[in-house]
DNA sequence: ATGTCAGGCGTAGCCTGA
């Protein structure tokens, strides 16, 4: 089973790169995040002619997430299902061949110190609580993937000391990434690149891609079964550069790949 | 910290968010 992540940064402005890359890399899960539009918006007829099924939260302008699979997605859950009163669509799951499927979009943060930055951790610590309300570690195969806004170590980072102490890589927040991942999850990319040094998204102010000025944002943590299946993670980073057959520029962010036996 | 994007509003260009 190979899954992606991927933060799109607009459906509606990517749809030709969005369907072209499905053609390409045939994932038989793709979890989207910034999707931008409503339910209604999702160009669910034309990934359904390229064979996936599309599990959508959508909300206007922001957000939106989404679960695209080859297999018929089950058990569909749309957002924390808390008693906070939240209308930012970030989280969806469904269960597809026996496998949780979690597609998530964190919080950005804004500033260190702002009013977002403290809705980062508090969603965050909502997530957590989240995974422990639903799932059973042990028991069950949970995949949580998406955009996770959180750049765990230095060295997933190409200028660490640019971008200390920023809402990406602040102890605070990494300290907050641990405790989700604590619930019982495994980082099943970094594994297959133990030096570092593997971005997932790059500023498009400053040109940070072209400078190689990234950072590994995007993530895939998977209960310990199976993470033990993974054999394989790779960045699409071609899908990141500009492209000359396709009038549409890149999002800010490459598709993540993670392959299970 | 910001040299770029995307969307909303509304039909030009400013504002927000990332």
């Amino acid at each position: 089973m190979r899954v992606a992540t991927w933060n799109i940064n607009s459906v509606k402005a990517r749809h030709e790169r969005l369907l072209g890359w499905l053609e390409r890399c045939r994932p038989d899960v793709l979890c989207l995040q910034e999707l931008k539009v409503v339910d209604e918006a999702f160009p669910s007829l034309a990934v359904k002619a390229l064979g996936y099924d599309a599990v959508v939260h959508g909300q206007k302008t922001y957000n939106g997430v989404a679960i695209l699979s080859r297999t018929p997605p089950e058990d569909v859950h749309v957002g924390l299902g808390d008693d906070v009163d939240d209308p930012q669509a970030r989280l969806v799951s469904a269960r597809v061949s026996g496998v949780h499927i979690v597609s998530a979009y964190f919080p950005n943060g804004g500033e260190v110190g702002s009013d977002k930055y403290a809705y980062k951790l508090r969603w965050m610590q909502r997530l957590r609580d989240y995974l422990d309300r639903r799932f059973d570690a042990r028991r069950d195969q949970v995949l949580l993937t998406g955009d996770f806004n959180v750049a765990p170590e230095d060295d997933d980072v190409a200028r660490p000391d640019a971008w200390a102490n920023g809402v990406l890589t602040h102890p605070e927040v990494r300290d907050a990434l641990e405790h989700v991942r604590a619930f019982g999850l495994q980082d099943t990319f970094r594994p297959f690149h133990p030096r570092g040094g593997v971005y997932t998204w790059w500023d498009y102010r400053g040109r940070g891609f072209e400078r190689g000025d990234g950072l590994r944002i995007d993530h895939h943590y998977a209960t310990p079964a199976l993470a033990a299946r993974a054999i394989g993670a790779t960045v699409d980073r071609r899908e990141r550069a500009p492209s000359e057959d396709i009038n549409e520029g890149p999002s800010d962010h490459a598709p993540v790949i993670v392959e299970y036996e």
